[in-house]
DNA sequence: AAGTGCCTCAACCGCGTACCC
DNA sequence: GGGGTACGCGGTTGAGGCACT
């Protein structure tokens, strides 16, 4: 019973490529492009599950993989959007051009989840280690650094799955009151939506899916203010993201929002803070993880 | 030199989601 | 809407290399 495998084992080829089998392969994607998984083994003449030919392309073959150890600066990189994102791989992988997942997560459990046990005082076990089970460690809970003020109390639920982004969020809100206040004075965007609602993490204008999605290293996409464009067009502030409101812009104080994001745990707009490290909190918060 | 234990990281596995019919 | 398939993801494994005895 159980699960039908992703293809037939029999016949195929297992453990370490070979250096033809890598050159089959990196041939037939220059040919015919990324894709197709499944068929490529048969049509390339690998003995290879298709699964494992994606992976040895996306880990190994791509043209743009980048070679050699993990810079201090990569490493200061993994180490906040591990803070702010937990075990999500692939989302770290895509703010360090050239690394993959799997690359990221081996340096994580190999070398800086050790630091985080050095400098952890905490006791708490992460749910999600991913090191064999004697090997498991602590790792630190990352408490959010200062709560805001004016932001009102939520049940957060993040609808996260094991191998899923999370871009969905719910509320329920514990205090409607302050949930009208917090809506009249910070996230007018909000207002409509003071019962349980499912929608995307959108405060005063910033939405979580598409600033985790958003292309930082093209600086096309900043305007003055450093704001996120929408189309890359810097002609057209209408396309800005977040909006540019007028006479109060979402400043990110001179920063690269990339690194505004990574150095800075709150963003500011006047003296309404939505709090990134609060984020990083309700995102990492397994007892509210649905599928209880 | 041989044995042992530890570490690293490429590869595998199973699951959830997206997509198509 | 439901079922099947493909893909992408995070967790886990294990081969190989290295250090130490």
């Amino acid at each position: 019973m159980g699960r039908r495998p992703c293809c037939s084992k029999e016949g195929l080829n297992r453990g370490a490529w070979t250096a033809l089998e890598d050159r089959i392969l990196k041939e037939y994607i220059q040919i015919n492009g990324e894709g197709g998984w499944r068929n490529l083994p048969i049509e390339a003449g690998l003995k290879r599950c298709g699964k494992s030919c994606r992976l040895r392309w996306l880990n190994y073959l791509r043209p743009d993989i980048k070679r050699g150890n993990i810079s201090e600066e990569e490493e200061e990189l993994i180490i906040r959007l591990h803070k702010l994102l937990g075990n999500r791989w692939s989302l770290i992988a895509g703010r360090l051009p050239g690394r993959t997942d799997n690359e990221i997560k081996n340096h994580w459990n190999t070398n800086l989840s050790k630091k985080f046990q050095t400098h952890s005082t905490s006791k708490r076990t992460h749910k999600q280690s991913t090191l064999s089970k004697e090997k498991r460690i602590l790792i630190n809970p990352t408490p959010p650094a200062r709560l805001p003020p004016p932001v009102p109390t939520f049940e957060s639920r993040v609808i996260r799955t094991k191998a899923t982004r999370c871009t969905k969020v719910f509320f329920t809100p514990e205090d409607p009151a302050a949930v009208n206040e917090f809506v009249k004075e910070i996230a007018p965007e909000f207002d409509g939506l003071l019962s349980d609602f499912m929608a995307d993490l959108d405060v005063g204008g910033l939405c979580l899916s598409e600033f985790l999605h958003s292309d930082f290293s093209d600086p096309c996409r900043f305007n003055d203010n450093n704001a996120i464009r929408l189309d890359g067009n810097s002609d057209n502030n209408n396309d800005l993201y977040p909006p540019i409101l007028s006479d109060d812009p979402l400043l990110f104080h001179g920063k690269n929002i990339e690194q505004y994001w990574t150095e800075v745990d709150c963003i500011q707009r006047d003296d309404a803070k939505f709090d990134l490290q609060s984020l990083a909190t309700f995102l990492n918060a397994e007892e509210d993880w649905l599928g209880e």
